[in-house]
DNA sequence: CTCCATAACTGGTTATGACGTGTAATGACA
DNA sequence: TGTCATTACACGTCATAACCAGTTATGGAG
């Protein structure tokens, strides 16, 4: 005994990274080297136990990372995917600064307000490339960001999207998201439109604003990377959730 | 038997939401309604157990969701507390598009190029309020987005929170969000300076582009909610990443 | 040949149990 | 009285074991 000081200064620590963030690792960077390719991929977490000779927790724990961190997704039976790079970034740029605020990881959620099928009438028809008189789903949802409500989105999709989308945890997935991920949709791009607006008193109580307070009005159409519109949304903005976006403005400008 | 057709029509789904989903659900309730009130809260996962009647690995998946939602944050060998709403807010402003946007849920995570500790100088001790010659801990990071570079930012703190700073996950979670939650600073606000630059060599290297590339640069001081500071950095934004935001300005002004 | 029940996958959920590590209060020893 | 080992309890990790729920291929019945 040489030197039994206070504590043995942590000398066989071999692995003081868990098992689960090894994995994890191992599999990210397949990931990103392009072992496994985009869609289509992934052994099943059966596989991966015996591969890495883990238990299926902790297989199941290093996936749920990587698919936190969005390098992969899953589907119910059928199994485990790598995601599209390129989606993102489509996703990112059509976003705009809006969802962008509301998805930043913490105290955002989404409560639906309605989910339903109705005729599309001409505007949204036309937008969707749909006869008026068609059904499509309109889904209404109130945004919050830190508990309050930021935003009130009124989304339109095909009906056979919509039925999808019911099943779908609204409240914490972005729309994009899943079409992308989970429904295989390559989004190409959208054309927006942003306007100022008062609230009018439908409005006010959904995002709990006085009437005629201003609210930033967005149309966006989002369509798929082949040009087919998918999704038709008109967003309502509490005008006062902006202002770090005027500030670097007047400092950009 | 009356109509035994294809699927029994799931008569019985008294319960098609997982357990750990209605344990969430409960939970946030008490959260967002005030039975659980900010900071220094929440029953231990033992207690739930018994309380709901539950195991500890559905208990541990609801309160995982909530971490994830960030309502609530865990101390290891202490416990498991309620996130103080404010915080996020003050973050939310002064984080600004290019943090919103790194930040958006998927395919983000940061490379920790370097973390060490070094004199402050004069321009960083004048922004922190130290002298030139005191220690203070810098850590670079370059922040991919959809696994492309998009940012690289150079943080400085005293010596004391980088230390802690330093056996944190940096590379999944944001230095804010470690210093309001985990450490219990109230962030007040933040003063910060944006400019334009290109890229010279090092930066080109650490952000993947030509050497002379447009480059946003971004200078932020974090103040705590006294108004002390307590974190600086420069931001460098890879100037492509824009253009959501230009097309946007367009269409507002 | 079509339809459909079945089986053999996939991931989703939950239980039980064990051990590790960090935190903090307790109490004994110097 | 002050230091430090003990201890109790918190969350962190990992294993084993079921069963549930979608997906898909197979194969038999019509």
């Amino acid at each position: 005994m040489d030197k039994p000081r206070k504590k043995p200064p942590a000398l066989l620590q071999v692995s003081p990274v868990p098992l689960y963030t090894q994995i994890k690792e191992i599999l990210r960077d397949s990931i990103l080297d392009g072992s496994y390719q985009a869609h289509q991929q992934m052994p099943s977490e059966s596989e991966l136990m015996s591969t890495f000779g883990v238990s299926r927790i902790t297989v199941r724990q290093a996936l749920g990372d990587l698919q936190k961190e969005g390098l992969i997704f899953k589907i119910h039976g059928k199994g485990t995917y790598v995601s599209k790079p390129k989606a993102f970034q489509n996703v990112a740029e059509l976003q705009g600064f809006g969802e962008a605020m509301s998805s930043m990881g913490y105290e955002t959620f989404s409560r639906v307000v309605s989910l339903k099928g109705l005729a599309a009438g001409a505007a949204v028809g036309a937008k969707l490339g749909v006869g008026p008189s068609e059904e499509v789903v309109e889904l209404r949802r109130v945004r919050y960001l830190n508990r309050a409500p930021i935003s009130f989105d009124v989304t339109y999709v095909s009906k056979a999207i919509g039925e999808r989308l019911a099943k779908e945890d609204l409240a914490h997935r972005d729309v994009f998201l899943i079409l992308e991920n989970d429904y295989g949709y390559a989004l190409g791009g959208a054309e927006l439109q942003i306007e100022s607006m008062l609230a009018d008193e439908y409005l006010a109580r959904q995002l709990q604003v006085e009437e005629g307070a201003p609210v930033l009005r967005i149309e966006r159409l989002t369509m798929t990377a082949e040009g087919r519109p998918i999704d038709f949304e008109y967003l309502y903005y509490r005008g006062d959730a902006f202002q770090y976006r005027m500030r670097i403005e007047r400092s950009h400008v």
